[in-house]
DNA sequence: GGGGTCT
DNA sequence: AGACCCCAACGCTTC
DNA sequence: GAAGCG
């Protein structure tokens, strides 16, 4: 809700690094002369490559490192160069290593080997069932809480260290009402997330996370967090990645205990990267995000989806539909990775480009949400790296604690499919009937064709 | 959640 | 000791 | 360069 945005920016150091212009190829000319006063020039940036630490060897911290791309034609300025090399413009230590230094490998110590979800441990409810057949099918062995931790957890009065997936992890405030209207506590947040955790977490494994603590609650402030903070446990890892103003140590998910620690941090919604830790410039996930402005209303964001689906089925590319929990939905085309962000947010925006001339009076193009009133943008700008959307399962600051739930295409002629129809207290139930809807965006490889 | 400062 | 404040993002788009 | 946007 509140987001604590707009705060001051450090002066001069934000220029841009990006140069070479990147147009649609193949419009047609009448399209060309829009698109050149729409502005939809997609810029082709200097990228950050990263390396894993060891080849195979699962590594506590991932290290990258800028390199030249030479395959960009551009001048740079003096300024972009010293950027290029890492000339950190901020204090703390972590932020002036400079960007090729080694990575460090970290331990992991459990307080226990986590047990071996046998039938008897898995908790009598329907999201730990569910998840337990989802997660058995799909042969993962990620598993979430056990019956007794699921107790241990209910023990806990309102602070207290827990052990989950043999770790411990100290929990606070476990009555605060997160979900004030709906009396959902952060124990309630809790108990969602190291359920759901066998099923969610292959969409969230190798994708760094941004974090958006709402420690007031869903009406309260909320703050982004890209950066592991230092009093986060240890055993937590993370990718460590520069962007243009430091290091940084993304989170990775890999286990219920670390969904457990960024709940209690009050963290509602996670927002995973759409690419992965070893390719990071080159997304597997092209997403196509439907925001219905003020005045549309959620039939429309249906209709312009149905559009989306069959401009998709013509392109020959299968995609993945949820919910968003909050108004629009949200539409994965699972995709080789073989593509930067900038040609994925150009497919996108070309796409988009092409709705909005089929369906003018229902899709917008403005960028201003003043002006964008009563219709629907198709937001390909989302395509960037460091952008994130809430993932598949992730809980939304919002009324009822919506989940976003993968659904069926065709559950859109469904007219009791709501935005938020799912949420912590239904996605159990919802699982059960028809399973992880999203098992294609993990498996699918697909070629963009040319628009 | 943590650090700093003021009362 | 407690009250209070501040901080914890970033990259593209548009004017 | 600065404000808008997510
Ligand atoms: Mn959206
Ligand atoms: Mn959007």
């Amino acid at each position: 809700m509140a987001q604590d945005q707009g705060r001051p920016s450090a002066g001069g150091r934000h220029r841009r690094l990006y140069r070479a212009a990147w147009r649609p190829q193949t419009l047609r000319r009448a399209d060309r002369g829009r698109l050149r006063g729409r502005q939809i020039r997609l810029r082709r940036a200097r990228r950050r490559r990263v390396r894993r630490a060891e080849p195979g060897v699962p590594s506590q911290t991932h290290e990258a490192a800028y390199r030249q791309d030479v395959t960009v034609q551009r001048r740079a300025t003096a300024w972009q160069r010293e950027t290029h090399l890492g000339s950190a413009p901020t204090g703390r230590g972590k932020r002036q290593q400079v960007a090729r230094k080694t990575s460090t490998r970290v331990a992991r110590s459990r307080v226990s080997a986590p047990s071996e979800a046998t039938a008897t441990d898995i908790p009598d409810t329907s999201l730990s069932k569910a998840a337990a057949q989802v997660a058995k099918k799909l042969r993962t062995d990620i598993r979430g809480a056990t019956a007794s931790e699921l107790d241990a957890l209910d023990a806990i009065k309102t602070e207290g260290n827990w052990e989950v997936g043999g770790r411990i992890v100290h929990l606070t405030n476990l009555h605060k009402l997160l979900f004030p209207e709906d009396r959902y506590s952060k124990r309630d947040l809790i108990r969602y997330y190291v359920q759901v955790a066998p099923v969610m977490i292959p969409y969230y494994k190798d994708r760094p996370l941004s974090m958006n603590p709402h420690p007031d609650g869903i009406h309260g402030k909320s703050y982004w967090v890209k950066d592991k903070p230092d009093y986060a446990p240890e055993w937590i890892p993370t990718f460590r990645y520069q962007d243009q103003k430091g290091l940084k140590d993304w989170i990775l998910i890999e286990e219920v205990a670390t969904l457990a620690w960024l709940a209690n941090h009050a963290v509602i919604d996670m927002h995973p990267w759409y690419s992965r830790v070893d390719k990071p410039e080159y997304p597997d996930w092209s997403v196509v995000d439907l925001d219905p402005a003020e005045g549309a209303t959620f039939k429309d964001v249906i209709a312009v989806a149905k559009v989306v689906k069959s401009a998709l089925d013509h392109l020959k590319l299968k995609a993945l539909l949820k919910t968003t929990g909050q108004s629009g939905l949200h539409v994965y085309i699972p995709v080789e990775r073989r593509y930067t962000l900038e040609e994925s947010r150009g497919f996108v925006a070309t796409l988009a480009h092409m709705i909005a001339e089929l369906m003018p009076d229902k899709v917008t193009e403005v960028w201003e949400v003043k002006r964008r009133t009563g219709k629907i943008r198709i937001d390909y700008t989302q395509n960037v790296i460091n952008k994130t959307l809430a993932g598949p399962y992730s809980v939304r600051p919002a009324l009822r604690a919506p989940v976003s739930t993968p659904i069926a295409w065709r559950e859109l002629d469904d007219s009791r499919l709501r935005p938020d129809k799912w949420t912590i207290k239904t996605l159990g139930d919802r699982l059960l009937e028809v399973g992880d809807l999203f098992h294609d965006a993990l498996t699918l490889h697909q070629r963009l064709p040319a628009l």
